[in-house]
RNA sequence: UCCUCGGUAGCUCAGCGGUAGAGCGGGUGGCUGUUAACCACUAGGUCGGGGGUUCGAAUCCCUCCCGGGGAGCCA
């Protein structure tokens, strides 16, 4: 048995395979069956004068998605998707496929998500979740030479880490518990112990989104390192994205340029990845006001940037940008307060290119215990359950900063496709949750 | 939650007051190099549910259900 990917190996060789059928084509005394086997797409040709009657009317029987056993020989021909094809020798219908729904035409997206455990067969979504893989490494291999421990957060957490967002509560014994929307508060304290680490698990957030870039369910990598202010947070988030977006160029290319050919612009989009350097471009939030009043958007001081201003704001540069300082008043409890100007807080979004919008939030966290206590009362957030975190701040406090990047967010960044919802095996969704 | 668009054949859609349509997919037949093959024939429908207006409703109105796109929130 042989996987397709092997097959260069084997050219001129006779070899037994097993797949299942993608695509069927017939002429008369010729038949092509295209074969899928996870690893790779063979274009199988029977040739009536080449085998017997009863395996070339086998061709004809073999549904899209039939599972079959081909035994024939390897020959490069230029004819061939992926230069190596096979004369069949023999077939054998090992299960049938009866009506697959994913024709090899056009269909819609409701008709798709709802048959998700099939369309992962298709070649653009194997595509896509290949990129997720080597993208994933890389961000492991990024923090593994680095230095970084990978320390695993809790899923199910007593209270909310931010406060404000909605949560999935679930019955823990009879008491309400909650599905994590961050990991941070838990890495605090891995910091401390450990000084450089991440994590890489699933956040949840329960608010009603519906749009292009939210899941209810998606992977959160979290770095948190001790004796790092703002400035060393946004280079070492710098340098992580440009190690994986090279990474991904690098390794995923033929992938990439399947997933570009339904998408328009996709050139451009590649040019300016593959060009993408150090620095990436750093605007204080003070500064985003000016350039937006420059493209005539008038916002008040202290008002949020929304999708619609932070799209303005990234057009406007080739690179990624930062955003940092943003006003106190509506920041998380746990933000460091800016102590140049104690109005705005030591924080970061940064926009990804395109106005593809925010991919990486992060700040230096208030490491003051007498602040940090204020702003929780400020926020009104109750005390007791925060009382653990405080700790840190009890017992040597320390500089620190650390950031959350969307994993989803980053991938369909870097491929150019436009929802985030195909770049997770199994997306969840407002009101969607099957399969 | 709000705004907006939609639900017609297995799929993607056209039809928008007067007998239910196309392409693809399925079936049958033809073709020895096809690339989402092509050509011919063929089967396939409570027009999302309910109510109303009308001589007559897929088409107009009301309502409910389901889905797409977007906003807010965020990664």
């Amino acid at each position: 048995m042989v996987w397709i990917e092997e097959l260069k190996e084997h050219v001129g060789k006779e070899v037994t395979l097993k797949g299942w059928v993608y695509n069927k084509r017939d002429s008369g005394k010729i038949r092509f069956v295209i074969l899928r086997d996870g690893t790779g797409l063979l274009q199988c040709v029977f040739a009536k004068s080449e085998v017997d009657e009863a395996t070339f009317e086998l061709a004809d029987l073999a549904n899209q998605e039939a599972l079959v056993k081909i035994t024939g020989t390897v020959r490069e021909d230029k004819r061939a998707p992926g230069g190596v094809e096979l004369s069949v020798r023999s077939l054998k219908l090992m299960a049938d496929s009866e009506n697959y729904p994913i024709t090899p035409k056009e269909h819609g997206i409701d008709f798709l998500l709802s048959r998700r455990h099939l369309w992962l067969r298709s070649r653009r979504q194997h595509a896509l979740l290949k990129c997720r893989d080597t993208l994933i490494r890389a961000f492991h291999e990024f923090f593994e030479k680095r230095g970084f421990i990978l320390i695993d957060p809790p899923m199910i957490t007593p209270t909310s880490c931010e406060g404000a967002t909605t949560l999935f509560e679930i019955d823990y014994f009879g008491e309400a518990a909650y599905l994590s929307q961050s990991g941070q508060l838990y890495m605090e304290p891995a910091a401390a112990a450990f000084g450089k680490v991440y994590c890489l698990a699933p956040s949840f957030r329960a608010e009603k989104s519906k749009t292009r870039r939210h899941l209810t369910e998606y992977w959160h990598l979290e770095p948190e390192v001790a004796f790092l202010d703002l400035a060393g947070d946004m280079e070492l988030a710098e340098d992580m994205l440009l190690c994986v977006v090279r990474g991904v160029l690098e390794h995923r290319a033929d992938e990439l340029k399947l997933l570009g050919e339904r998408i328009e612009g996709f050139d451009k989009h590649t040019e300016l990845l593959k060009n993408l350097d150090k620095p990436f471009y750093r605007i204080s939030y003070d500064d985003a006001l000016e350039l937006l009043k420059g493209k005539a958007v008038q916002m008040k001081w202290g008002e949020k940037f929304g999708a619609d201003e932070e799209a303005v704001i990234s057009r406007e540069f080739d690179r990624p940008v930062f955003v940092h300082r943003y006003p106190k008043a509506s920041a998380p409890f746990y933000m460091k307060e800016d102590p140049v100007n104690p109005k705005v807080v030591l924080n970061f979004d940064l926009l990804a290119t395109e106005g593809y919008g925010e991919i990486i939030g992060g700040s230096q966290r208030e490491d003051d215990l007498a602040k940090l206590e204020a702003a929780i009362e400020r926020q009104g957030l109750p005390r007791e359950p925060l009382e653990w975190y405080l700790d840190l701040r009890r017992y040597g406090t320390f500089e620190h900063s650390g950031f959350g990047i969307g994993i989803e967010r980053t991938l369909a960044w870097i491929t150019g496709i436009h929802h985030i919802r195909e770049t997770i095996p199994y997306p969840r969704l407002i009101d969607r949750i099957y399969p």
